[in-house]
RNA sequence: GCGCCCGUAGCUCAGUUGGAUAGAGCGCGGGACUUCUAAUCCUGAGGUCGCAGGUUCGAAUCCUGCCGGGCGCACCA
């Protein structure tokens, strides 16, 4: 092992598994080789199950740059103690380059120290990656779908939508980020009751266009959305639908007023930098409804029969009904599901069931449902339908997404569905902008509950996390206008002059490609936005350090070799800011206003 | 009544899929700075991780049972 002074020159390259690997998967890769060392020697036993060992910062700085659970984890496998093989992989790892110290602590841990030319070398790696730096071949191009927003087209989004809209978005954009091959999906229900009360208000809204004084009755959609879409009806029909009974129309009307509400939800989706692939129609499944039943019925899961009545006070019209009904509880479900209505027709069930069927068919190896938080309760019957349609071969990962709840300086906002006055999605956008809408809703996990306060989300204070991650990326950015201000002439970088507190702060971006891996493997986005934060204040941290001593200032007029050197440091650090607000699709500020 | 989600500092929330002394921001206590690298900074206090058992080298994390909150509970979409 060669020891070498803080901050010190090495003219040597490393020898690694693979330098291309990032830096924990190296180092797993590091950890995986000297165990395979132990067991060629006879010190460990053949036919370990390593699965478990991991490779992690530890918590505590203090412990060191890595950490592995390697020993424990073994200890019992290899009927050996935890110590006893942590020691001895300690001895094999002290001998790679890049390792400074490995050292045995508390029950078993193995802590290493690395090299700060190991954290030098990761400055110049993120500059050499640039945007592709944190990009993983976890997913293996593996094809996954992901179905989110899905709203109703009986009229424009609203916030209640909205937070699934972007917490979708950005799952799929990690995935994609994290080597999946996504397919960003929408689906349209244009079937079923819903959407002929949407044809029927869109009617009157016609007769309205052409001069007839109307009244929107109970149960019709009344908002002032359709006012547009019965002009644009009457353009196109003239007044050759006023009189005809609703046979005639209906039908017609329904199919041009989904239409005419879908493009304004795109248009909506557009203004929050969303564009699905796919917009799947639900009165398009056609055949598709009976293929999936007769799937299921090749399996022996479907049967007539009458369900029990649910238990509890929700039943007074309850009666027994004979139903077409699939076999749900063998999967996990609480009851079987109707497929047909007591009349014979589908149930919306039925629906959702072929719409499935049909992604399977697709080819898809994962499925990714975002629902929200009131549809909670279909999940089961759902994950049900598509383990006993694909045979449990294709996963499928609901995602329950709770309500935001609007807040201005504090005061709920009122919103009310039944007059039709809602805070609409374009209405928050264009007051706030995409991006802190975007960033906001990443802000908590998904399954908890979000406060959105108009106010609160624009303050520029280390309170809101959007302006606190933007305003590192807007001091990165101003370093080089500074340092032209300074009219300093910058040489190639050389990161031999970064010190211990300096190289702190590769350490935290060097954390990206984990944090990449670790969001698409929980399928949890939100820990995007938490670890920009934590980023962002590790820059903020350093910067405050040139208060006190301007030796730390980033840019030092009278020593144009270390301001290069900071410089790059900083650099990569907006990199990895860049690129994790990419993911999340928020624009990485120039300066702020 | 049943199912799902949640319960972590005074408040709002994280918690690396079972790891070391449980973290951050706000708020609170103490201090610094009279400046433009202050659209503050440093520092301190603050916890029975809802409660009680269990699983094991090790639990906020997994299992069971309670307590408390939210959502949902044939044929609607």
């Amino acid at each position: 092992m060669l020891l070498r002074a803080p901050g010190g020159r090495s003219g040597e390259t490393f020898a690694s598994p693979d330098p291309k690997l990032n830096l924990y998967p190296r180092f797993t890769a590091h950890v995986a080789d000297a165990l395979a060392a132990l067991v060629t020697q006879g010190d460990l036993p053949t036919g370990l199950d390593t699965r478990a060992v991991a490779v992690e910062p530890p918590r505590d700085a203090s412990h060191g740059d890595l950490a592995t659970n390697a020993a424990m984890v073994l200890a019992k496998a290899a009927g050996m103690r935890p110590r006893d093989i942590a020691v001895m992989l300690a001895l094999k790892l002290n001998h790679l380059d890049e390792v400074a110290e490995a050292e045995v602590a508390g029950p078993g841990f193995l802590n290493l120290r690395l090299h700060g030319d190991v954290w030098r070398a990761e400055i110049a790696a993120i500059a050499a990656a640039g945007g592709d730096y944190g990009r993983s071949v976890l997913g293996a191009g593996k094809s996954i779908n992901v179905e989110y927003v899905s709203a109703n087209p009986t009229g424009p989004m609203h916030m209640g939508h909205c937070r699934g809209a972007v917490v979708g978005d950005a799952l799929a954009s990690t995935l994609e980020y994290a080597g999946f091959a996504v397919t960003r999906e929408y689906y349209i229900n244009d079937a079923g009751g819903q959407v002929d009360t949407l044809a029927r208000s869109a009617h009157l809204r016609y007769r309205e266009a052409l001069g007839e004084t109307i009244e929107i009755p109970e149960g019709f959609y009344p908002g002032d959305y359709l006012v547009p879409v019965g002009q644009a009806l009457a353009a196109e029909f003239g007044d050759v639908m006023l009189g005809k009974p609703e046979a005639e129309w209906l039908a017609i009307f329904r199919t041009r007023t989904v239409a005419l509400m879908m493009e304004r939800i795109r248009a909506d989706l557009k203004l929050l930098g969303i564009e699905q692939d796919v917009f799947f129609s639900e009165a398009s499944l056609g055949s598709r409804v009976q293929e999936a039943l007769d799937t299921l019925a090749a399996k022996g899961l479907i049967y007539e029969g009458v369900l029990e009545a649910p238990k509890g006070e929700a039943a007074e019209d309850w009666e027994p009904r004979p139903q077409t009904l699939f076999r749900a509880s063998q999967f996990g479900d609480d009851s079987d599901r109707a497929l047909k209505k007591s009349d014979g027709s589908w149930t919306y069930f039925a629906g959702d069931v072929a719409y499935h069927w049909d992604k399977l068919t697709r080819g898809y190896s994962a499925l990714v449902d975002m629902f929200g938080a009131d549809h909670g309760g279909y999940v089961k019957r759902m994950t049900a339908a598509v383990r006993a349609l694909s045979g449990d071969t294709v996963p499928l990962d609901i995602k329950i997404v709770q309500m935001v709840k609007l807040l201005r300086a504090g005061e709920p906002v009122k919103m009310s569905k039944r007059s039709g006055n809602f805070v609409t999605l374009a209405d928050v956008v264009e007051e706030v902008g995409k991006d802190v809408v975007r960033f906001i809703m990443l802000t908590k996990r998904a399954d908890s509950q979000l406060d959105f306060d108009f106010a609160k989300v624009v303050e520029q204070s280390r309170d809101n996390p959007v302006f606190y991650v933007q305003y590192a990326h807007a001091r990165i950015a101003s370093l080089k206008r500074k340092a032209a201000e300074a009219g300093i002439v910058l040489p190639a970088p050389d990161y031999a002059l970064l010190d211990d507190v300096d190289l702190a702060l590769v350490k935290t971006a060097a954390l990206w490609p984990r944090i990449v891996e670790q969001a698409a493997e929980a399928r949890e986005p939100h820990r995007i936005a938490f670890y920009l934060g934590d980023l962002a204040g590790a820059f903020h941290t350093q910067w405050n350090l040139g208060n006190d001593d301007a030796r730390r200032r980033f840019v030092l007029a009278d020593d144009p070799a270390l301001t290069a050197a900071r410089l790059a440091l900083a650099d990569a650090v907006g990199q990895v800011l860049r690129n994790g607000l990419a993911v999340m699709g928020v624009e990485a500020a120039e300066e702020l206003h």
